[in-house]
DNA sequence: CGCTCGTTTTAAAGCGCTTTAAGTTACGAT
DNA sequence: ATCGTAACTTAAAGCGCTTTAAAACGAGCG
């Protein structure tokens, strides 16, 4: 039970050392001015007292917060990936960061409300679901970073990782390895999917393979890559059978309009992806023996040793970096014009992905150390 | 670019309403007080100049902070849905949520600082690893309740899930589908794993299955469950050959003192659990036809259509609303006795389990609706 | 020595809101 | 009319820290 022995206040530091409330101030943030003597003195007396600024009286008399807002997805593996280097950039430049995720009770909206009552000086959203217009509207009163969506907001930051040329890589990828059918699961509606989609259907073009393009339904969870597994000319079974499934029978005409089985897949993203895998091994499809897979995220869930998905990363950490940077360009050197910083994925080859017709041999390229 | 029009402040409310601060500041809270008249022109004012409090400032002047700080690993699935219902619960109580993610770069102590500085009225710490005397330390100044762990530390306050009774949900359910040599597969060292592997051992003794005991070392992630699949003397080749395995081709004398092959498997948590299936499977070793298998945390990965997994659930929202109950009773309601609030778990039947030798029914029980 | 200048220290004025105690008003009761 | 009281309203004192403007103190100099 605290006992809440009226906690020390900057006063009391400073009667005990034996200065005013004004040096004891400046010494404890370091500022220049007190001499050594009072600077030891002051130091002394916090140590004993256990002194520890009270936050909220300073923000009040500072003009500054110091504090960005994040709003992110909890259920998002990689808004935890990135949250987490967010937090180390903001550290580095003297920021603090409030995060305030948004649930299913508690929409983005509600979580910025919550950042603004906080008083953050910028806002960065990790892939904002809100409409150009209202961002563009909030970018009036705020600074805004969107992080991880393209954004034609007037105002407002964006960094974001360059997915057409992501999945391009994972295309390229393929091709080396002598894949030629290689489809495409789309993910959920919206900039993101646009935007993947499109950089599968120009690499493949741009390879001379726009007549095996295939691009199938998807969405962006393990349920949608499996449903999306059914609608691959790849002889499964209409229904899963869960267990000993028989083995690959061999290309069989799909409803898909398509003859020929694709021999490789890029899906929208790791959720996806692992989606598909399963139910592909399920029904007996070896991977990367018969058919070779592609996610996108570089989840932690795609580095997992069992589950070794070749991925494309969005580089979180750099992500994160150029968000903060992104922030305190505009809190401490006074940029105002919008910038957006297109980053450049790299692809992450692992164990799900082989040469073509390869039973034997798994992965290909460089393998991650 | 954010203009900073000098945001109204509770004055420019006030003379605009024509009242006093002291009665715009009433109003805005909902005090009593305020007679209709003014309320009405104070809300006007408000609305009309888009007035939202200064938080920091009223922190300030406020004894209370009306704070709740949260420390969480932002990696857990089964945080991220704690959170989500502690903010809910909050809410209703007219509480506000600070979290403060622990990283790898960011451990717990600095997590519960950055709480501290924000002012927090009390910390919920989910998961604490700290040690039991560093949590009573803390508890001495501070309200803690200590979430999802048991804690033998004085003064703080413990929610949990009776974890032991929850693994005896899972044999039971096992032993009900006629299965008797049911394995255990370890958590990572530590007090959770202790009680459920105590649950587990308690419920076999109970059942009159002290024989068939079998507790295999493991982890909590995806790894350690698969590896623990080659400690079970389940006929599993050495090494993993990926893909088209050969079925099952009967028992096989292990090298775990142990020679009948266990039938079911509870393991540590749903992630031990998914390694092991991946593993089972990968080897044609049929989940629930050969084997069936129970995690535990119930966690969204288990609830995943493609992975369907039966498992125990700790009920988070019933767990989030009496860690968030705990501390309003101490801050709002004068309680001073520590609690131990401990949970009963629930059994949440899916397609990975089966009656024993079964090899076409799929599942039991009762189904998730 | 008296004066100027640079360095160190501090008194005091807030930051924007809450709250207490005192002040008004209105009104029915005496 | 007069008083008491209930119902509002508000002036003003902080909350704990930062910061500005001015004071204090020496040192250096003519």
């Amino acid at each position: 039970m605290p006992s809440r022995p009226a906690r020390p206040r900057l006063e009391d530091v400073a009667s005990r050392a034996g200065v005013s409330t004004a040096s004891a101030s400046l010494v404890l943030r370091g500022r220049p001015g007190p001499g050594a003597a009072t600077r030891e003195a002051v130091l002394d007396a916090a140590r004993e007292l256990g002194y520890r600024a009270d936050r909220t009286a300073s923000l009040l008399a500072r003009r500054r917060t110091q504090l960005l807002g994040v709003t992110m997805d909890v259920s998002s593996t990689f808004h935890a990936e990135l949250l987490e280097d967010l937090q180390a950039a903001a550290d580095e430049r003297g920021y603090d960061i409030v995060v305030s995720p948004q649930t299913r009770t508690r929409d983005e909206r509600r979580a910025i409300e919550s950042l603004l009552d906080f008083r953050c000086e910028a806002l960065l959203l990790l892939g904002p679901r809100l409409p150009d217009a209202e961002l563009a509207a909030l970018a009036e009163e705020q600074h805004v970073v969107a992080v991880g969506r393209r954004a034609r907001a007037t105002g407002v930051d964006v960094v974001r990782a360059a997915d057409d040329a992501g999945v391009g890589l994972a295309v390229e990828h393929l091709v080396g390895l002598g894949h030629r059918d290689i489809a495409f699961v789309d993910g959920p509606r919206g900039p993101i999917a646009t935007l993947r989609r499109q950089g599968y259907r120009r690499a493949m073009k741009r390879l001379g393979l726009a007549d095996e393009m295939l691009v199938v339904d998807g969405g962006g969870d393990e349920e949608s890559g499996a449903s999306a597994a059914a609608a691959l000319p790849l002889a499964l079974p209409p229904e899963p059978s869960r267990g000993h499934a028989a083995p690959l029978s061999g290309p069989r005409k799909a409803t898909s309009g398509r003859s020929r089985m694709p021999s490789a897949v890029v899906a929208f993203n790791d959720r996806a992806a692992l989606g598909l895998l399963d139910r592909l091994r399920r029904n007996g499809v070896d991977v990367p023996g018969d058919v070779s897979v592609v996610g996108y995220d570089d989840s932690f869930i795609a580095r997992l040793a069992t589950v070794d998905l070749t991925s494309v990363s969005q580089i979180p950490e750099a992500m994160a970096t150029a968000a903060v940077e992104a922030a305190t360009q505009r809190l401490d050197e006074g940029r105002t014009e919008p910038i957006e910083l297109v980053l450049e994925p790299q692809l992450v080859v692992r164990g799900t992905t082989a040469p073509r017709g390869d039973r034997t041999t798994r992965g290909g390229g460089i393998r991650e150390p």
